[in-house]
RNA sequence: GCCCCCAUCGUCUAGUGGCCUAGGAUACCGGCUUUUCAUGCCGGCGACAGGGGUUCGAAUCCCCUUGGGGGUGCCA
């Protein structure tokens, strides 16, 4: 059995991002549930940057990431901005710690200066594919001495350093996947130090992972193999073994990788380009509350048929004894009725500020509405009730924050609404306006009593004048009801846009 | 090639030997509500990958096959 920390000491998870781009929504599932048991256990979540690899850091990335979590309202306890016990929290900064313990390491022949140039590497891998369907790298006997190791650094080689593999089967214990015995023979020495002198992967996670006290490690199955390397470090340096749970991994509809490169290959074809990070549903509108609760099922169930949670509702009852094994995919589209309902379920203020941000956050939206009061958008969003993500709304309603002289009518709408049967719905308009400019009460009830009056007045259905003054003011068929409409718009523009309507015949 | 993981409606899942003629959600189809677009409500369609065992009894346990995924980097 492979020790495992006790679980009297306080739970501490970390989410370690490197920093190569906006937050994906795989990793926004896999620190959700490293929040989740955080929380759940009252534990400590850590942010942890792993940027070790010079040649894929992209600039302002960190930046993006802490956004895209505090977004998602996913704050942790220890990390960038915040600091905490067991900092620095930069890979990057760190340099100094894993030199230590490769120092340990190298005088307790746990490891060893490797001197193949990554050329010769390539070779034998290339060669190995050919003949035996893989390469396995195969430790020098007698492995180099540090002196000849040394003596290649300071001659201007990029040397790396190796740790030895134990020759013995290496049981990972998953409480997600049970054990998971690795055989000897696929394990290799792997690389512990670049030749650049930066740790890779595997080093400086299990380094931090021992001096941030983490307890338990959840993580993608993509990591499942890299498991057994790091518990055999582990051993070698004296730390314990954190407690590991392998999350299944997100995909496609059509199974496919949810990558960065849909985006473009959308792009390509025309298309509009896939949600594929965090980023990119705030800025196509969603709820961070619709998506939370969306990915917290993916691989995740809390039984009894429910499925709306709040965040809150998810910590409680939150277990990793019901995470499931099995791969999931991405459903849009159950996404999206998942955001339909959260907007119907958020309290008013909270809709609008989930508004305010969108609106920060698309370049899309009419700028006259960024700035628009906030009483006039709490009213939008009243009268639009049904949409599905915020360009619903904006569908719907921007019209109203647009110039009146930038009003578009749409072909189909005026055919269809106003030139149809010899011009009726203008007809109609030319009835209505000065009916209308007479109108006392331009509040949404009284706009709608004077309608309910004319029709039945002239012994209509209410569509018959409702439609034309829709697409009069609007430009389209689309809008929320008449009279809010007409109430929003204000007596002065609804005049203006009628005329300028009946102008344009 | 080798190693590892996985397998219930199209999709997300409930189910841990009898409560299953398999439940919920979403999608789809039909109906209702409605001044537009939506929303909402009601109903319907729809799955235990295949084959062997074990057992009085299997979606649930075991084996094989098939299918899917991951690993096989001086990426993380």
């Amino acid at each position: 059995m492979v020790p495992t920390t006790t679980n009297t000491e306080p739970l501490r998870v970390r989410f370690a991002p490197s920093p190569t781009g906006y937050l994906h929504i795989g990793g926004a599932r896999t620190v959700l549930f490293n929040w989740l048991l955080a929380r759940r256990a009252g534990g400590t979540f850590i942010l942890r940057i792993e940027d070790t690899d010079q040649t894929r850091h992209v600039e302002d990335s960190v930046q993006k990431i802490l956004e895209d979590l505090r977004w998602l309202g996913l704050h942790w306890d220890e990390g960038p901005e915040l600091g905490g016990p067991c900092g620095p929290y930069f890979q990057s900064e760190r340099l100094d710690t894993y030199n230590r313990y490769l120092q340990q390491l190298l005088e307790s022949g746990h490891a060893y200066y490797a001197l193949e140039t990554q050329e010769q590497l390539q070779a034998l891998r290339a060669t190995g594919e050919r003949t035996t369907g893989g390469f396995r790298y195969r430790r020098p006997d007698p492995v180099p001495t540090v002196e000849e190791g040394l003596a290649a650094r300071a001659a201007g080689r990029q040397i790396v350093v190796r740790f030895k593999m134990p020759e013995e089967d290496i049981v990972v214990s998953d409480i997600i996947l049970g054990e998971v015995r690795l055989p000897a023979e696929q394990l290799e020495d792997f690389v512990l130090q670049k030749g650049d002198g930066f740790p890779t992967y595997h080093f400086a996670c299990v380094v931090d992972d021992a001096l941030m006290r983490v307890t338990h490690v959840l993580r993608g199955q993509e990591h499942l193999m890299n498991t057994p390397k790091h518990v055999a470090l582990q051993r070698a340096l004296g730390f314990p073994t954190p407690v590991y749970a392998h999350l299944p991994v997100i995909f496609n509809l059509d199974g496919s990788k949810m990558s960065k490169r849909d985006k473009e290959k959308a792009l390509a074809r025309g298309e509009a380009p896939p949600e594929i990070d965090v980023h990119d549903f705030r800025v196509a509108g969603y709820l961070p509350e619709a998506l939370v609760n969306f990915i917290s099922l993916l691989g995740w169930s809390p039984g009894e048929d429910r499925e709306k949670l709040t965040l809150d509702e998810t910590v409680a009852l939150f277990s990793i004894d019901r995470v499931g094994k099995t791969n999931a995919r991405f459903d849009r589209e159950k996404l999206l009725a998942f955001n339909t309902d959260w907007a119907t379920r958020v309290t008013p203020p909270r809709l609008l500020e989930a508004l305010r941000d969108f609106l920060a956050v698309n370049p899309d939206v009419p700028s006259a509405m960024r700035e628009a009061a906030e009483e006039t958008l709490a009213e939008v969003l009243r009268v639009c009730t049904g949409f599905r993500t915020f360009p619903d709304v904006i569908r719907k309603a921007g019209f109203l924050f647009v110039p009146d002289e930038a009003i578009v009518y749409d072909d189909k709408a005026v055919k269809k609404v106003l030139a149809k049967n010899e011009g009726e719905g203008y007809a109609v308009l030319r009835k209505l306006l000065p009916a209308l400019a007479d109108l006392a009460d331009w509040s949404a009830a009284g706009v709608e009593a004077f309608l309910q009056h004319t029709c039945s007045d002239r012994n209509v259905q209410l569509g018959k004048i409702a439609q034309p003054l829709r697409v009069a003011v609007s430009g389209t068929t689309i809008s929320p009801s008449i009279h809010e409409t007409l109430a929003l718009l204000g007596k002065a523009r609804t005049i203006t846009r009628i005329e300028r309507c009946l102008q344009s015949v």
